[in-house]
DNA sequence: GTTAAATATGAGCAGATGTTAATATATGCG
DNA sequence: CGCATATATTAACATCTGCTCATATTTAAC
């Protein structure tokens, strides 16, 4: 239980932001918000997404090399799934703070407003 | 405790990429790192991270602008502070999953080594 | 006022990233 | 075998990003 805050090597800061890196584009988010109901073959995840097969493809790709989601692979098709549940909180949390964020923002345009 | 999977709208989404994204660079995480002890100057933060100003500058400003850190003027100088309490669990939770993932890549690497 | 210190910003550049159309590589089926 | 379907990959491009140097801006100190 070593607890917490021995500074990272900088191997390691790489790692981990170019895990944060991997859920820093809104498709990918859409993607993984996606296969939170469970895993999906690429087909699925572009009717889903809206997004063009082959743009689908490479952030897969990207997402399960930065270890977020893993592959399966089966006859045809290719399914993939969360492979790291760390994501449920990692979305939570930043949701959440992104509410309270918004909350502000919301609160000072309404005080803006009245002052006119 | 209306309970989670409610799809993200578009926009949302990009604020949460965003969010991400902001941590996604090493030097980021090195500075948000520095600023778990608590709030320091540019300067500070300059000679820690073993930066150039003007780069720090940059990276605190889109830090800032991601809501991630917040900004007090003081006199001659800018200082900086973690805004948003939810880094400090986004970063434990991805530890803790890199921990794993590398884990599991060290046991994966000696079975490996075995097979030969 | 002048000068020095702290921070921010503009410009240029190299390299990464996201998107797309076209093509390649499987795998399944008849 | 030939053909269709599912997925990955290549190449080209525009855009974004991070880095650096030089300079602007602000404030303090004299």
């Amino acid at each position: 239980m070593k607890s917490s805050h021995a500074l990272p090597p900088d191997e390691a800061l790489v790692l981990i932001a170019r895990h944060f890196a991997a859920l820093g584009d809104p498709l990918r988010l859409k993607i993984v918000h996606a296969l939170i109901a469970g895993e999906k073959n690429v087909g699925e995840l572009v009717r889903v997404t809206g997004g063009l097969q082959a743009n689908i493809s490479r952030h897969l790709h990207k997402l399960v090399s930065a270890g977020v989601l893993v592959r399966r692979k089966q006859g045809n098709q290719a399914f993939y799934a969360i492979a790291d549940p760390s994501i449920y909180g990692l979305c939570e949390l930043v949701c959440g703070s992104l509410e309270q964020r918004l909350a502000k923002l919301t609160k000072a345009i309404k005080v803006t407003a009245k002052r006119r």
